[in-house]
DNA sequence: GCAGGCTGGTGACCACAGTCACCAATCTAC
DNA sequence: GTAGATTGGTGACTGTGGTCACCAGCCTGC
């Protein structure tokens, strides 16, 4: 499927119009639907992709538990991709779409090659890797403070403001497990914001007051 | 104080003539003493370090607990100072000289011209970037399974592969520094840890098993 | 209607690490 | 020498979070 280079174009501005008709030349765009598996660990990559439009979730696994790392949103990158791709190694953590997204694939085979040649992309990179360091330094943080209540908060916090709403419709079992924790001590911690009334518990979800 | 361009390719020996001699003629090595301070968090970043010699550490620090995240080696550099240069934005970590150490000192303003213009530095710090996101994935890993003897034994071990040493010659407060826990709990699971057979505690340190 | 899922709420219990308060053995300074 | 600091060893206690068991309130399918 031949691509259209301005549709491309609208997402990733900065990027020349020589490296868009490479991209367009080389690349494919795909819609995949919400809970697709994008990569999974162990895996070796072959594409790397760019989130166009929706929300791709990156996590680690760990002996049955997980703990969510970061999201990736329109026009990011997966930084995993990339460096497993250009060191063919492959992947040490899991991403799976968390909403119905359209994603670019750049084959790996050309990105050495793009990289050196475009500014632009290797920008984008470089801005990737510093966003997911810093992102898992808060992320060791507080692990390493531990404080299971900040940590939820926190969560929540990023949560709405990553989703723009004011009222987020959640299970406790899935906070759980992106918080690497218990159902249980969720529904507890959770309790225990309510009665500091950092949160409300509403039929329709969790409100952030 | 003019620096000599075979000195510094006698350790970068991927870079190319032009890009010694531009370093050459626009960076610094500097001796620094063990335990200098390199970078402290919220500092603005004017040179970024490349080791030459010695060994550097690499540490996050959050109400006074503080925990380790790397060491960088021989011809390795510091990611953190490397985007913090870039972007002009504030360290979000410490860094001080764990042994004697030679540094090469690239100013930050050369730097994003040279990562255009040279592969080899552009390459080196892709490198670079994968090697500390996956070594702060571990990082997360063994905190979030928790284990604490899990978490000593691979210190241990990785201390003891890094310095070339069978026997350690550690203080357990230093060890609970670095791990960002209580001196009791080293003590304690050292113990353990001996017990299982897995180290040995002698006068001149600890050896592994 | 009812069975069988999910969901979340709860109490009891446990394990682990963090803390406190000591103490004994060394080492260092003067 | 002695005083003081550093190091490591220990027992007792605590708080937090993880686990278990169980229950009530739902929705959904049939």
């Amino acid at each position: 499927m031949p691509l259209d280079q301005s549709e491309i174009k609208k997402y990733l501005q900065d990027f020349s119009e020589e490296l868009l008709a490479e991209i367009a030349s080389h690349a494919q765009i795909k819609e995949v639907p919400a809970g697709a598996e994008i990569l999974r660990e162990g895996q070796y990559v072959k594409v790397l992709p760019i989130v166009l439009e929706g929300l791709v979730k990156v996590f680690t696994r760990y002996e049955e538990k997980e703990l969510l790392l970061y999201y990736i949103g329109s026009t990011q990158s997966c930084i995993m991709s990339f460096s497993a791709g250009l060191s063919n190694s492959p992947s040490r953590i899991f991403a799976i779409t968390e909403e119905d997204s359209l994603l670019l694939l750049l084959p790996t085979d050309k990105l050495n090659n793009w990289v050196k040649k475009f500014p632009a992309i290797n920008d984008l990179f470089y801005q990737q890797y510093n966003l997911r360091y810093t992102e898992m330094l808060d992320t060791i943080n507080s692990l390493l403070f531990g404080r299971m209540d900040h940590r939820l908060y926190n969560y929540l916090l990023e949560k709405s403001k990553l989703k723009g709403e004011k009222i987020l419709s959640l299970r406790h079992k899935k906070i759980a497990a992106e918080m690497g924790t218990a159902r249980e001590v969720v529904t507890r911690v959770l309790k225990r914001l309510e009665q500091e009334g950092k949160v409300r518990q509403l039929p329709e979800g969790i409100e952030i007051t």
